[in-house]
DNA sequence: CACGCGTGGAA
DNA sequence: TTTCCAAGCGT
C-alpha cells in the first residue's frame, strides 16, 4: 500500500507574499493594495483575451495616448479604433470593445459598473472579463479564472479529468481556495504565477511559493497537467491577391465583409481561400480587372488561428483609371501605398504589400 | 459544446 | 523548422 501524505491546500498568503515581492511592472496595474483606473483595466482586459501582456503593452500605451478616457473612445469611430489595433489580431475585439464603452456610456452613464452580473452583459464581456474587473479595479470577490488559473489548479490538485471538459472542476476549486481580502491582487497573482512560474513547458517548481501544496510536483509530474484533449491538425489554404496599379502610382484595395475573419479590414483583392491553389478560370473570375498580370516571386505564407494560408501574388498595371466590376461585392477603394498604413490592415495584408514593393522596387 | 477567430514568442 | 499556445468571447 503506498503511503502518501496529505497536502495542505494552497494558501492565498503565501501567493500573495510571492506577489508582493515579484509581480511584473505593467502600465495598467497597482500594486499595494491600490485599485487602478476602471478604464484602463477594462481596455488592457479586452487586449489582454488570448494575447501575451508584452504584445499588448505598446497597444495599451497607443490607446491611452490618443483616448485618454472611456469618453474619449466610445466617441471614436470604429474606423480609428480599428487601425489603432491593427497588428493586435483576434479584431473582433475592437469593434466588441467600441462597442462596450459606448454601452457603458448609454448604460451606466460612463461609469463602468462594478457588479459581475452589469459586466458580464456588456459586449465583449464573458466570465473571465467581468469576474476580472470587478476583482481587479473594485476589489469585488469574484472567482477569476484564465488559462493561467486553470493550468495552476489542474496541478496543485493533480485533476485528471482533460480540458475543457474539466473547466468546470477547475472554477470550484479555483472557488475554494479565495483569500480573505486583497480579491484583485490575489486574481492577478495567481494568474502571475501561471505567466512567470507555473508555465506550461518546464515549470518553475522549485521557485514557487505554491511547491510543497502541489500534488502534481509531489508526483513529480508538473509539466503533465492538465490533461489535454488531442487537438487536430490545422489545415493548408491557398489564395492569389491581385496587386493592381494605377497610372498615379496607387494600389486597389477592397473591404472584407464584417462577418468572419478579419471582418471590416483591408486587403488586395484576390480568390477565396480555398484547400486547392486556384485554378486557372478562378483566377480569371477573382481578378478585379483584366489585364496581363505578372507573376510575382516568392507566395506568402501566413498562419491563423485554425489554419495556414500561402498567398501567391499577381501584380498589374491598369492603363485607364478605372471603378472595379460590380460584380465583386463590397468596398473599394485606390490608396498610395505610403498611405497604406492609415488603413486598418491585418499582418497578411502588410506583409503582401512588402513582398510587392519589393518586387515592384527590384524591377526598376 | 465545438468551433471560428490573429499574431508572435518560446522551446 | 515545427509546434505550442497565450489574462477568451460569441454563436
Amino acid at each position: 500500500m503506498i503511503r502518501r501524505t496529505a497536502l495542505k491546500p494552497p494558501s492565498p498568503a503565501a501567493l500573495l507574499r510571492w506577489y508582493d515581492a515579484h509581480a511584473r511592472d505593467m502600465p495598467w496595474r497597482m500594486k499595494g493594495g491600490k485599485r487602478p483606473n476602471p478604464y484602463h483595466e477594462l481596455l488592457s482586459e479586452f487586449m489582454l483575451q488570448q494575447t501575451q501582456v508584452a504584445t499588448v503593452i505598446p497597444y495599451f500605451h497607443a490607446f491611452t495616448k490618443r483616448w485618454p478616457t472611456l469618453m474619449a473612445l466610445a466617441k471614436a469611430s470604429l474606423d480609428d479604433v480599428r487601425h489603432a489595433w491593427s497588428g493586435l489580431g483576434y479584431y473582433r475585439r475592437a469593434k466588441f470593445l467600441h462597442q462596450c464603452v459606448k454601452a457603458v456610456v448609454e448604460r451606466h452613464g460612463g461609469k463602468i459598473p462594478q457588479d459581475e452580473e452589469a459586466l458580464r452583459a456588456l459586449p465583449g464581456i464573458g466570465p473571465y472579463t467581468a469576474a476580472a474587473i470587478a476583482a481587479i479595479a473594485f476589489d469585488k470577490k469574484a472567482v477569476v479564472v484564465d488559462g493561467n488559473v486553470e493550468r495552476v489548479m489542474a496541478r496543485v490538485f493533480a485533476v485528471e479529468e482533460k480540458l475543457p471538459a474539466a473547466k468546470k472542476k477547475l472554477h470550484e476549486l479555483a472557488s475554494s481556495i479565495l483569500p480573505k481580502n486583497r480579491f484583485g491582487d490575489y486574481a492577478q497573482a495567481v494568474m502571475e504565477l501561471g505567466a512567470m512560474m507555473c508555465t506550461p513547458k518546464n515549470p518553475q517548481c522549485t521557485k514557487c511559493p505554491w511547491q510543497n501544496n502541489c500534488a502534481a510536483f509531489a508526483k513529480g509530474m508538473a509539466q503533465a497537467y492538465p490533461r489535454k484533449a488531442t487537438k487536430k491538425v490545422t489545415p493548408q489554404k491557398y489564395s492569389t491577391a491581385f496587386i493592381t496599379l494605377n497610372k498615379k502610382g496607387e494600389v486597389l484595395l477592397r473591404r472584407r465583409d464584417e462577418k468572419g475573419m478579419l471582418g471590416g479590414l483591408w486587403e488586395f483583392p484576390g480568390t477565396p481561400w480555398e484547400t486547392a491553389k486556384p485554378s486557372a478560370s478562378a483566377l480569371k473570375r477573382h481578378a478585379p480587372v483584366k489585364l496581363r498580370w505578372q507573376t510575382g516571386k516568392k507566395p506568402v505564407s501566413h498562419v491563423f488561428s485554425h489554419f495556414k494560408l500561402e498567398t501567391a501574388l499577381r501584380i498589374g498595371h491598369s492603363a485607364a483609371a478605372f471603378f472595379p466590376d460590380t460584380k465583386h461585392n463590397g468596398e473599394y477603394r485606390w490608396m498610395k501605398w505610403k498611405d497604406l498604413s492609415t488603413l486598418a490592415l491585418p499582418t497578411l495584408t502588410l506583409r503582401i504589400a512588402d513582398a510587392a514593393k519589393e518586387y515592384l522596387e527590384a524591377k526598376s
